[in-house]
RNA sequence: CGGGCAGUAGCGCAGGGGCUAGCGCACUUGGUUCGGGACCAAGGGGUCGGAGGUUCAAAUCCUCUCUGCCCGACCA
């Protein structure tokens, strides 16, 4: 390609807004450009990136059995009213009705399309296990897009739906799965580590993300520095130390203005850990069959010390969703916030109780009484309710494996990996016949890996101050060919000889100055840099440049280019491919 | 959905009742330069996000609205 005829060109500032290192960059070299909030084009840059992470994943995923198809973007509400998600997703899908108004959605990922066209194909045990994947658009009208490629409403997400007759089938596929996002990871040159998750909204109860770490990503991973234990803190657990001793009896204490937990223990002057700590929120409850709604006030108790997972906290009292409860509301369940605690609390409301708690005793906890809190409350005594792991792993906790202190760091959701077992098979009726002649429902797993988000990762890791870096692999283009002569042939020829060795070029024949063409060829971050000029072809030479290490000054022979380049090209590729990482689900 | 900020040329920004709306970069033309974002000269490009209002006069003040960004809620 000349760089002459490039569509996009290169912004010498960057747009505001671009508040990452790695969307500033993918915005000034002309990858993407933005088209509305979380909606962005491709442009022929960062589509050529994309299209090699495509390949890889084809690769990846054909390598393991998976065949490829194409499912529609839009669906019929239909499949989605079966399964009970038309009802407890809120608005994040989006729906419409057609012309003659039956109601259609936008589907955001596609359990339910695929598992309509496996019972309409698999009727027997013979036609399993089957794993199908696909690389479509996705719209998730995410309330709050963000970072760029980050985090937006529309992307292409590679998702793949594994169909087999029994669980040793499923967990067999699925760690094909887990071992693949490895090396589809490490050959687009991305770092990442595998963390527990939740399953959330898509059901089943085993599931990795593979979590790139960074600073600017939204998700918290709880990590085990010694015995290598990974969670998301969604569903991270840790040792705790409980605080058991006789019961005393129930003593209500003045505590004017002790609306904090640490107002509170500095007042009584005791420890955040002999006092009980109470959230207050609303879950909203949908009957999956009828759609129906219903609110209810949700009191999770946890230790003063500790914080709650709200995520661990909604899984427990199987909320379709939850917010923070108004005062109002808590007052109308008979708490007092600030010196709140389900003592005397209005009998519908949802109590659930970190064992921490459940397990000490003489917690300090609220009165509902506004500035009064009790002594000496004691769960099963005082109160009652649902005892469930709700708090929220940090760093310093011990680990739940080896008892050693966890750490916490920031990462990106760059794939996921999920056991759905029957939760769709089941609501959409996928059965087939198995050996004993029995119908049973075909026991599934879904996996997705977001591609522009991959991307958008790259760009994070891979760039120094002048631009971008990117591996070969992901690279737009393998080679930068910048010409400084100016007789055009000697450059002309140069590449359409790499080109017809099949080499991908980019050339730039701009009459623009040679700083304007390195300062390009650095943003643009294409791995080799040729250039030609009077400076080596001298001594019949083409100097040659890796992105990745500017300093270093390399050549090749100007009678000789293309095998020398091939070479380049081939090496930085073994570097990559020695890199790959090889990672099995024990 | 709450809180904050911002919409003026392709990009980054200035101007905040008064004549023809400006600067840098980018763009066009001519010339000089030619290995790290060159220089000189001459140009082109704007219904100041939209609607309504106040005023002799609105990019500027007021109201509404749309859009984008940041924080939070939210999020496979």
């Amino acid at each position: 390609m000349r760089m002459s005829q490039v569509f996009s060109r290169t912004l010498r500032e960057a747009p505001s807004g671009a508040d990452s290192k790695g969307y500033e960059l993918l915005l000034r070299a002309g990858f993407i450009q933005q088209l509305g909030a979380g909606i962005f084009s491709l442009l022929p840059l960062g589509l050529r990136s994309v299209r090699k992470i495509e390949r890889v994943i084809r690769e990846e995923m054909d390598a393991i059995g998976g065949q490829e198809l194409l499912m529609p973007v839009i669906n019929p509400a239909d499949i989605w009213k079966e399964t009970g998600r038309y009802y407890s997703i809120d608005k994040e899908m989006s729906r419409f009705q057609d012309r003659v108004g039956r109601d259609m959605v936008l589907a955001m990922t596609h359990e339910e399309c695929v598992t309509d066209i496996a019972r309409n194909e698999i009727d027997s045990y013979k036609r399993l296990p089957q794993l199908v994947y696909q690389l479509q658009t996705k719209w998730r009208d995410d309330p709050r897009p963000r970072a760029g490629l980050i985090r937006v409403r529309e992307f292409t997400m590679k998702d793949s739906y594994s169909f087999d007759r029994d669980y040793d089938g499923l967990v067999k596929q699925y760690k094909a799965h887990y071992r693949a996002y490895f090396r589809i990871f490490s050959r687009c040159g991305l770092p990442t580590i595998a963390v527990g998750s939740d399953s959330g909204m898509m059901g089943g109860k085993v599931a990795h993300e593979y979590m790139y770490l960074s600073p600017i990503g939204e998700d918290t991973i709880i990590m085990c520095p010694e015995c290598g234990y990974t969670a998301n803190r969604q569903v991270a657990t840790f040792v705790k130390t409980y605080y058991e001793e006789p019961m005393k009896s129930l003593e209500e204490v003045a505590t004017p203005d002790c609306k904090t937990i640490e107002a509170l223990s500095q007042f009584l002057h005791i420890e955040p850990r002999m006092t009980a700590k109470a959230l207050f929120m609303v879950g909203t409850f949908i009957d999956a069959t009828s759609g129906e709604e219903q609110n209810r006030l949700i009191v999770g108790i946890v230790r003063g010390d500790m914080d709650i997972e709200e995520n661990k906290l909604q899984n427990v009292a199987k909320a379709n969703a939850l917010r923070p409860a108004h005062p109002d509301e808590i007052k109308a369940a008979k708490i007092e916030p600030g010196y709140g605690s389900p003592i005397g609390a209005a009998k519908d409301v949802v109590v659930v109780v970190d064992d921490s708690v459940a397990a000490s005793n003489n917690l300090v906890g609220g009165a509902n009484k506004e500035g009064y809190h009790y002594r000496n409350t004691n769960y099963g005594r005082d109160y009652n309710g649902v005892v469930a792991d709700i708090a929220s792993a940090a760093d310093g906790y011990a680990c739940p494996q080896c008892g050693k202190p966890l750490s916490q760091s920031k990462g990106i959701e760059v794939g996921n990996i999920f056991q759905l077992g029957t939760r769709y098979s089941d609501s959409l009726g996928c059965t087939f016949q198995d050996e004993d002649g029995q119908r049973k429902p075909v026991i599934m797993g879904s996996y997705g890996i977001g591609v522009g988000r991959l991307l958008a990762c790259l760009a994070e890791e891979y760039n120094d101050e002048a631009g971008l870096v990117l591996p070969l692999p992901v690279a737009p283009y393998q080679v930068h060919l910048v010409s400084l002569v100016k007789d055009s042939d000697i450059g002309d020829q140069l590449y359409q000889e790499l080109c017809q060795a099949g080499i991908e070029v980019l050339y730039d024949d701009r009459k623009e100055s040679a700083g304007v063409k390195f300062a390009d060829a650095d943003l643009l971050g294409v791995p080799i840099r040729l250039t030609l000029g009077n400076r080596s072809m001298k001594e019949g030479k083409i100097e040659v440049k890796l992105r990745k290490n500017l300093q270093q000054t390399l050549s090749i022979d100007l009678n000789d280019p293309v095998v020398q380049t091939k070479a380049i090209i081939d090496s930085l590729q073994k570097e990559v491919d020695d890199e790959v990482v090889e990672k099995t689900l024990s």
